[in-house]
DNA sequence: TCTGGGGTCCTAGGACCC
DNA sequence: TCTGGGGTCCTAGGACCC
């Protein structure tokens, strides 16, 4: 395999990574003092675990465990659904601290953080160590949450060393000790190192990080393509990713999937499914005010095989009414009425700000304008009185045959309303609409 | 074990052009 | 029409991450 040579930074020379401990369980303890050392559980909402508290980790509980399984395992778990508006708080006051330190923060992702250090020893009388533990305890006194720190010369040297000890650990690896570190790191471990690539590098007798790292550069450049080569250089302390401290830009597609049990083959449930996915990648596409030139659309089987279709638009749009017809068209290409589908999904692709969105002289300005119109009253009625407020009728038949069974009379509009979300208007005794396009 | 949803980047191969 | 070389762009699919 040969690929283009790699660019070698010689810095960041001290990169730290900074990794907050059951971050979503850790705020919501935060904020409740009486939740403190009781097992939280956050995910209520999706029905697996989202995070565990150590106090719910130590019985057992993990991420993606099944909710029912939870009740067994630790039933005096505190489950809550989970507050991603508040975890944002917490997550941007985070980084407010960090940059305290070092205007080169790269915000990973909602809690975990990278920062280049280099060069901050002098300014602050001391080691990269006393540097990290002071961010460390700056963070725990402020926000009430406990956070584990690595510093090394590169990203993924300085994420092993953040996993290596938590919660509340602080691991240095400088560049004489790697090897104690990797020798003891399964390769999959490893950041960027998955399933099909451990398997992989097995093959050729690599069992440990460090098995990787001793590999010479020829091997490297021989069976490997780049991202693997870079995570090659990064474990033998040569640092090629550089902290980014530009939030990142825009979108570059948004998605929406739905799964559902039992599997269907119906043909008007599986379309209204894509059709809801739409209309929800839509909404959030116009909140960035983003329109998409392509869209995709997949169905997956049971084996979950995926089978999908990517189409051009005409024109980049976020509205539902000009998408549907290729909604539509796709979906005929994909379809089959024999296969078991347990999960749809839409892709907007190729977004664009939806200002620069040019028409042509054949588009039908009026109608353009309408329908603009149409989804801004729309997207103000589902600010107000929640998501799904208001949806296309294409999007109705959101519930299967099999569980049609049993219902019957006026029970469509109150069926609907079970769709998540929704349930929620019912409760508070809001109408449900929905609009025909 | 395959839990559920939302992302990114890379590569190979085909289409098309000179 | 074939021969041959070379470049760019696009797309499908793979792999991985939180």
């Amino acid at each position: 395999m040969t690929t283009q040579p790699l660019t070698i930074h010689s810095w960041p020379q001290a990169v730290l990574h900074l990794d907050a401990d059951a971050f979503f369980a850790s705020c919501e303890q935060a904020i409740h003092p009486e939740l403190r050392g009781r097992p939280v559980i956050t995910g209520k909402e999706r029905g697996i675990v989202s995070a565990a508290s150590y106090e719910a980790k130590a019985k057992g509980v993990s991420r993606g465990v099944p909710l029912w399984e939870v009740k067994k395992l630790c039933p005096d778990a505190v489950i809550l659904p989970s507050d991603y508006e508040t975890y944002s708080l917490f997550s941007v006051r985070m980084f407010e601290i960090l940059r305290r330190f070092s205007p080169d923060v790269e915000e990973y992702s909602i809690d975990e953080a990278f920062v280049d250090l280099t060069g901050l020893r002098r300014s602050f009388h001391g080691s990269y160590e006393l540097i990290a533990r002071r961010m460390q305890e700056t963070v725990e006194r402020e926000l009430g949450i406990t956070v584990s720190v690595g510093v090394s010369l590169s990203k993924v040297l300085a994420k092993i060393g953040s996993k290596h000890m938590k919660p509340q650990g602080l691991t240095l690896i400088p560049g004489r000790d790697i090897h104690l570190f990797l020798g003891r790191l399964p390769i999959e471990k490893v950041w960027g190192i998955g399933p099909n690539t451990a398997a992989f590098l097995r093959k050729f007798g690599i069992v440990t990080a460090l098995d990787f790292a001793l590999k010479d550069e020829g091997f490297a450049l021989k069976h490997l393509s780049k991202p693997y080569q870079e995570i090659w250089h990064e474990l033998n302390g040569r640092s090629v990713y550089p902290v980014v401290k530009e939030a990142k830009s825009a979108y570059q597609s948004i998605s929406k999937v739905r799964t559902f049990t039992p599997p269907s083959s119906e043909e008007m449930f599986i379309f209204a499914q894509l059709s809801k996915n739409l209309e929800n990648a839509c909404i959030k596409a116009r909140r960035y005010d983003l329109a998409a030139a392509r869209l995709v659309i997949f169905l997956r089987s049971q084996d979950f095989r995926s089978n999908g279709v990517e189409l051009r638009l005409d024109r980049p749009s976020a509205y539902p009414a000009e998408l549907l017809p290729s909604l539509k068209e796709g979906f005929r290409q994909i379809y089959r009425p024999d296969i078991l589908y347990r999960q749809t999904g839409v892709v907007l692709a190729g977004l664009v700000p939806g200002s620069k969105v040019r028409y042509s002289l054949f588009d039908d300005m009026v109608k353009i304008e309408k329908t603009a119109k149409l989804y801004c009253t729309v997207d103000m009625l589902s600010e107000k009185f929640g998501k799904h407020t208001i949806y296309h009728g294409s999007s109705l038949p959101t519930k299967s045959q099999a569980q049609h069974e049993g219902d019957r009379g006026d029970a469509a509009q109150r069926k609907v309303s079970l769709v998540k979300g929704e349930n929620k208007r019912q409760r508070l005794g809001l109408p449900m609409l929905h609009i025909k396009i």
